[in-house]
DNA sequence: TAAATATCAGACAAATAGGTCTTTTATTCC
DNA sequence: GGAATAAAAGACCTATTTGTCTGATATTTA
C-alpha cells in the first residue's frame, strides 16, 4: 500500500539475509522465496535490481545465490525502497495536486509533511544491524502465514 | 499513493463543493470534473459511490448534478476515504506480513502504528467546514496544473 | 568435459487500477 | 408531450503491477 509488493518482498529478503548469516553468505533465491513468502521468479527479479544497486551480490552455479553486499550497518530499509520503488514515492501530494508545496499547500499539506518525515525516519533511522538485533532477541518478528507449505527441512 | 486516484478525485470534488456553495446546491459532475482535473466519466462513478454512502445527493435532469448531502461540519475526509478506498487501507502491515500485530510485531510495526494514527488524524480531525475555511482565507489551495484547457466560460 | 546448480534476460500471462463510452432513465423547461 | 439535460448502469478499453516461464549463461563439482 505504502510500498509496492515488490518492495515488500525486497525488504523481507534483505532482513532475512541479515538475520541469517550476514554479508557474504550466499543463498539461492529459490530458498529465500520460500522462506519469505514471495513468488520465486518475482523475487528473482527484485534481487536482480537490488544487486544492480549494490545492496546484494549474486553468484551463479552451485553454492551460488544472493548475499548481502555491504556491512549490516551500511544498509537501511530506505536503500531498498529507493532501489525498488524510487524515492519519489514519498514526494507526492495526498490529493495528487501538482503545485502543492509549502507556498501553495493543499488542505492537508502540513500534516502530510510530518507524516512523510516519520515514514522516512521509519525507513532510515535504523540500519539492518539494529533491525536484525531486534529480530534475534524476539523483540520483532518476520513470521508470516505460509499458505501451502510450512517449513523447509533443508532438503532442497 | 497512500490513496487511490479515485479517492483523490473524490476528496477534491467534496472540497470543491464545500468551498462553492455548501450543501444542497447541485453542480453537474461534468463541470466539477473540469474544475478538479478529473476525467468526467471516472468522477461520475466516484460521485455515484459517494452518493450511495450518503455523502452526496444527486439529481437528474436540468439543474441537476451532485451536491453535498450533509452539513459541512458532519463530513470529514475520512468519510470519503472509507467510501472509496475502505478503511482497511490503513490496516495493513508495511511488509505485508499477515500476523503482524502488537503481540507479533514486524520490524517497523511500532513506528507504523504512530504513522497510521497521524494519517487518521489528518483525515478525521478536521471537518469540511474547517477545511473550506482555510481554503476561503487562502491559507490552503486546491489549485492544480490544468493540462489542455484552462477555464470554462460557462458555454458548455 | 559432463552434469548439476543458479542467476540473467526477456517474453509472456493474469490481476488490478484507471479511464472511456453507450444506453437507459429521470427530470426540467417549453 | 417533446426536447434538452444530467445521472445511473454497465460494458469496454488501457496501463501498470504482479506473477510465471523459457532459454541462455556462468559456475562448481566430479
Amino acid at each position: 500500500m505504502i510500498l509496492s509488493k515488490a518492495c515488500e518482498y525486497g525488504i523481507r529478503v534483505v532482513l532475512l539475509l541479515a538475520t541469517q548469516d550476514g554479508p557474504g553468505v550466499y543463498h539461492p533465491v529459490r530458498t529465500l522465496a520460500d522462506r519469505c513468502g514471495s513468488p520465486h521468479y518475482f523475487l528473482s527479479k527484485i534481487c536482480g535490481q537490488l544487486a544492480r544497486d549494490g545492496i546484494l551480490n549474486s553468484h551463479k552455479g552451485p553454492n551460488g545465490g544472493v548475499a548481502l553486499a555491504r556491512s549490516l550497518t551500511d544498509v537501511t530499509l530506505m536503500h531498498v525502497v529507493e532501489s525498488i520503488d524510487g524515492r519519489d514515492r514519498f514526494d507526492t501530494c495526498v490529493l495528487g495536486l501538482e503545485p502543492c508545496s509549502s507556498s501553495m499547500p493543499c488542505p492537508v499539506h502540513d500534516e502530510w509533511v510530518d507524516i512523510k518525515t516519520a515514514m522516512l525516519a521509519m525507513l532510515e533511522n535504523r540500519n539492518l544491524q539494529d533491525l536484525a538485533d531486534d529480530l534475534a532477541t524476539g523483540k520483532t518478528s518476520l513470521k508470516l502465514i505460509l499458505t501451502g507449505r510450512d517449513e523447509e527441512t533443508g532438503s532442497d
